[in-house]
DNA sequence: CTGAATCCAGCCCGATACTG
DNA sequence: CAGTATCGGGCTGGATTCAG
């Protein structure tokens, strides 16, 4: 990276670097720290991705990730809803079903998501090799 | 989110369907997991970016991101480097210097990360409002 | 079925002090 | 300047139990 590789890596690192400039990376009024951040917990993301097909109901999501805690499920969910990400209507049926979505500020986020996905599939090979490159060389 | 705003959108769900119907979000050979759950330690993320512009000094770094301490600087730049995202170059100098680069593996993730930035910088005041509103409606 | 409440282990990470 | 070592607090998140 001392060369960027292509005119578009080129652009894209000016592009951080003067938003870098602008903004600096203290927490206040820094939209990575206080968004990102929230992707960071180990749940968010996949739920997400959970919730890009379509409405799901609580026990369908506890499902679809398989290791994920009720206790968990519901907190993610409610942290999402917090931040307007996702939707949850229920439904006063018996016994009471309750239904999560993505809003459309949720939906926005599928984009860049996606984009991430993609490129940790490309690239996960690459980074278990290096791993494990790294750690035989430690020993 | 019923209904996808967009037929980009509707298109990304469907590649999120299908991806998800392939490979379940169960740990194992899970890249989101392996891959997303780095970005979500405190600091990585920032320090990706931080190294956009080019390589970078130890203290640099540390100015950089005022607010990190020298234990996490030092952490986190050992586990990018662990995965391939960032190299570590010494020079004995007097005293001697460290300098920290994005590899190329690194530097083909600042293309998605910076898809999440932009959108975190566009809808940052959605969420703060978001948030607001249902911190209201708690009480 | 959905969710709240409680208890508790583990680790993340910050503060501090110490080496080459 | 760069890095290590140690200690300790706080938060994340898992297991379990209870409720609507």
């Amino acid at each position: 990276m001392r060369e960027p590789s292509s005119p578009a890596a080129a652009q894209l690192v000016d592009a951080f670097q003067s938003w870098m400039a602008a903004t600096d990376l203290s927490p206040a009024n820094c939209p990575v720290r206080d968004v990102i951040d929230h992707l960071g917990d180990k749940w968010s993301t996949l739920l997400l991705i959970a919730l890009a097909g379509g409405p799901r109901r609580f026990g369908v999501l506890r499902r679809t990730v398989p290791d994920i805690s009720q206790r968990m499920l519901t907190q993610t969910l409610r942290d999402l809803q917090r931040d307007g990400l996702v939707e949850r209507q229920v439904f006063p049926t018996k016994p009471p079903g309750v239904e999560y979505s993505l809003s459309a500020l949720g939906g926005s986020l599928l984009e860049p998501l996606a984009g991430l996905v993609t490129w940790a599939e490309r690239h996960h090979a690459d980074i278990r090799a290096a791993r494990a490159r790294f750690d035989a060389e430690a020993a």
